[in-house]
DNA sequence: CTTGAAAAGAGGTACGTTCCTCAGATACGG
DNA sequence: CCGTATCTGAGGAACGTACCTCTTTTCAAG
């Protein structure tokens, strides 16, 4: 039988509500007993009983979400996932909001945060680019007393309780493996993004860089064709190099804008190309059933927000998180094992 | 506010006690008085809380894990796998036992099994070859009421409650496509295996040899090694295929018994040639490192063990299970997204 | 010593559910 | 219309923890 309180109580020869004060750190118990009580735990094994303390607290965690607005089909399908994830029952006791905000306005995500009583909230979840007014809000948040988990891209400076998302750097050192390891022989590879300022970009060509190398001697990476969220530019550039390159190899497509990669290649494509991108989308999805995609890197969306959800919850009851659990894995994905 | 049985009480005009014999699913109660307290859970939203249901119940669940004992390495981090698992907070009120059996016995599992006191237990997860032993076996277990799962390798045929698993099929059309992107030019495939009679290899070998044709055109696939459990006898015919055989390719290892193809390979491996294995263990993790091992196909342990002990104790709380969580991924792993 | 605050004890209610008993109501066949 | 079987109601105890109030003890400063 596993040991409650009163199993405490007894062995430590201290009343109910002492242990209570201790397991609670509530104030008014001397070193002493403390001690004595911390030694009973120890010697039972006492663990609290996580559903009947939130029960007698009658507690519900009050999350919210921040997401990027507008176009991106990742943040979509996150989306997706979170909702389907909320109406599961891992989401019992859990009353959760999501706040998009525009990832273009620096201002957008502490002016939402703001406009939230943060006395109503228990935890907050962040898929935003790190910024100074990032940085401000998330201490805002910290100062409250709210789990901030930072969510895809990590928050590093800024005080967040967690990150639950990839290594970026690795994410792209597996792509440069990938890469080399399906072309068949040592040419140019392209890397294309929408916007290679942003973290995740950066961070994921860092990775890509270092390994190429390896992976890939002899081989020649072309300058890094950016196309600041615009569609046309994208397409544009990609048949450019694609028709004026014979000896182009691989694509390596480092962030968003995979519609308008694939539609350019559509006209384009030639067989054996390698094209690799990142995250699982409708968009990617269809990539690799038609070939035009070899592989994707991806982060599994349910995993993103089960994990998130799952942190915030140990977090706000003060359980350990359990790290192996919440390790987000970088996926490889190909048609075979796309399911 | 969620509702409670208290107001679906009130909203069906039925007491408390009415509303739990028609949740619980007891007896004595008319089927019109059912229909009313089903529409007021329906027009409410009512969902049980599991935690203060089980806390009232004090249910502990008890669940049996069958494991294969002896060599395998991959038994070996599954059992270590779910001893963490066990030690988290993942597994409150769940009392856990293994059970190892031989996998070449036959009769171990029924055995095993009968020495239990089934009414000791409420749910069992199996991982073990489906035989008719077996099949009675849990027959017998689904009679005491149990609930099963079949874990690794499916049970279909035998009335399991549920499978944690990938798909073998599928995991080796995967390894195909692996296999058929990485060789640089058509040449000779190999594929080794301890048992080929075992239901896993045999299923990626089918999945294997269906797809192959497609992802590596004009590939010559090698009459299967197989060495029957015996490192010699594996080292012996790989090294020898290696040596003999300059146009070679890849080498597929379907199953068991890495680590005594690494050790051949380490005295007979030549650069550019392409070895696929399956899971992850210090072994194959140690060959990914090395680069005597070009991919691996994975199902994470951790997953695969978290799964089963979510989904056992979802069975018997009478809880939907969340199918998108406990999917098993195909996962591909390489030197570089190995964690 | 006395005083008084800090520390500890005692006992209670509550959370949402399960499960029990006992009593009262309804239905139905004879 | 009665007896009996089936349904339903009312109420309460329990699960393990949180948190409240009220009392009692401890202990050091005055």
């Amino acid at each position: 039988m596993k040991p409650t309180v009163h199993d405490i109580a007894r062995e430590a020869g201290v009343s109910l509500a002492t242990v209570d004060r201790v397991l609670n750190q509530r104030p008014g118990v001397r070193a002493v007993t403390i001690a004595k009580v911390q030694g009973a735990v120890q010697r039972l094994g006492y663990v609290r009983d996580a559903h009947a303390a939130n029960l007698a607290r009658g507690r519900r965690h009050r999350f919210a979400f921040v997401l990027p607005s507008g176009a991106g089909q990742f943040a979509k399908t996150l989306h997706a996932a979170l909702m389907e994830a909320y109406a599961s029952p891992l989401a019992d006791r859990i009353e959760l909001t999501v706040l998009t905000v525009s990832p273009h306005d620096p201002h957008a995500v502490a002016n939402t945060l703001k406009s939230q009583d943060l006395s109503k909230l228990d935890g907050v979840a962040l898929m935003v680019q790190e910024t100074p007014q990032v940085r401000d809000a998330v201490a805002a948040l910290k100062r409250a007393g709210l789990a901030v988990v930072a969510l895809v891209s990590d928050l590093p400076s800024t005080g967040r309780d967690y990150f639950v998302g990839i290594n970026s750097v690795a994410a792209g050192r597996t792509a440069a493996q990938l890469i080399g390891g399906l072309i068949k022989e040592p040419a140019e590879i392209l890397c294309v993004t929408n916007a290679l300022r942003s973290r995740d970009s950066l961070e994921r060509r860092l990775g890509f860089d270092a390994a190429i190398a390896a992976y890939a001697p002899g081989a020649r990476v072309l300058p890094t064709v950016e196309a600041f969220d615009d569609p046309a530019r994208m397409a544009d550039a990609v048949t450019r190099v694609a028709q004026s390159r014979p000896a182009l190899a691989a694509i390596y497509s480092m962030g968003s804008g995979n519609a308008a990669l694939l539609a350019a290649l559509g006209s384009a494509r030639q067989g054996g190309r390698v094209v690799v991108a990142h995250e699982l989308t409708p968009v990617t999805r269809a990539g690799l059933a038609t070939g035009a995609l070899s592989a994707l890197i991806v982060q599994d969306v349910g995993h993103l927000v089960r994990s998130a959800l799952r942190v915030l919850r140990s977090l706000r009851d003060d359980v350990p998180i359990v790290a192996a659990q919440e390790r987000i894995r970088i996926e490889i994905v190909m048609r075979e094992n796309l399911q």
